[in-house]
DNA sequence: CGACGGTATTGATGGGCGTCGATGATCAGG
DNA sequence: CCTGATCATCGACGCCCATCAATACCGTCG
């Protein structure tokens, strides 16, 4: 996306048909591939799912823990790498931990994907 | 989705809010998180980045071992998988397989990640 | 201040996956 | 046929990851 964008032309053989537009750097692909890694495992889409199902959009880990059948630790993981990729957000309210949906990152990363 | 209906009746403690609808079911969540997963490798989104960049929407694995850096049976494994997730198609003519990009098939996974 | 409950972190373990070299399958051409 | 080229499959290796038990952290409440 900087300064690599002389590639080399390719010379035609019988299979070997031309670029008509840009592809995707690697460093685009790495990005992507990182979130949607993030989101390719059932129990982090369940999550998802129960968060923004749940009243006020929110919801803490008492009440993901019983559903998705999965130990506390567990989805505490599962929950601390959806923050890091951005597709949640955590307060702190007491004892509590509250999880919301971060408005607008599902859609930034399917627009992405109907992109590449 | 089938018999899986009648779910217990949560028990509102201090901590737990109520759910306002739908969440999504495991069966689901494990398919999307399968198509999910096919995508979530920066090879993989290259690939598809690229036969989508090719001229007539198509390419041999010729024109897509070099710009990947990859090896050629790499590449055909990541091909393999993309094929078996239902986002490209093969073809074979002759010595060489053509690959395409399913239509609609990027956009129905998009689909689905904004409705979870 | 001490006990208790909710949550995050750590360490260990088992399985899945990306990668490659070697090999097999298939087709075109001499 | 035999050879060469393209692609798929196999076996192996190394690494990442999902999961759990145990434990540490940090609030609240008595």
């Amino acid at each position: 996306m900087t300064t690599r964008e002389l590639l080399p032309v390719i010379d035609v053989t019988a299979c070997c048909s031309p670029l008509t537009r840009e592809t995707i750097s690697a460093d685009h692909a790495d990005d992507l591939a990182r979130s949607l890694k993030a989101l390719a495992d059932p129990a982090r889409l369940r999550l998802i799912s129960i968060v923004a199902a749940s009243d006020g959009a929110e919801a803490c880990v008492c009440d993901l823990t019983e559903p998705l059948g999965l130990s506390q630790p567990t989805v505490s993981h599962h929950l601390k790498v959806l923050v890091d990729a951005g597709y949640l957000e955590r307060e702190k309210r007491g004892t509590w931990a509250y999880f919301r949906l971060v408005p607008g990152s599902l859609d930034s990363v399917a627009h992405l994907l109907v992109t590449v």
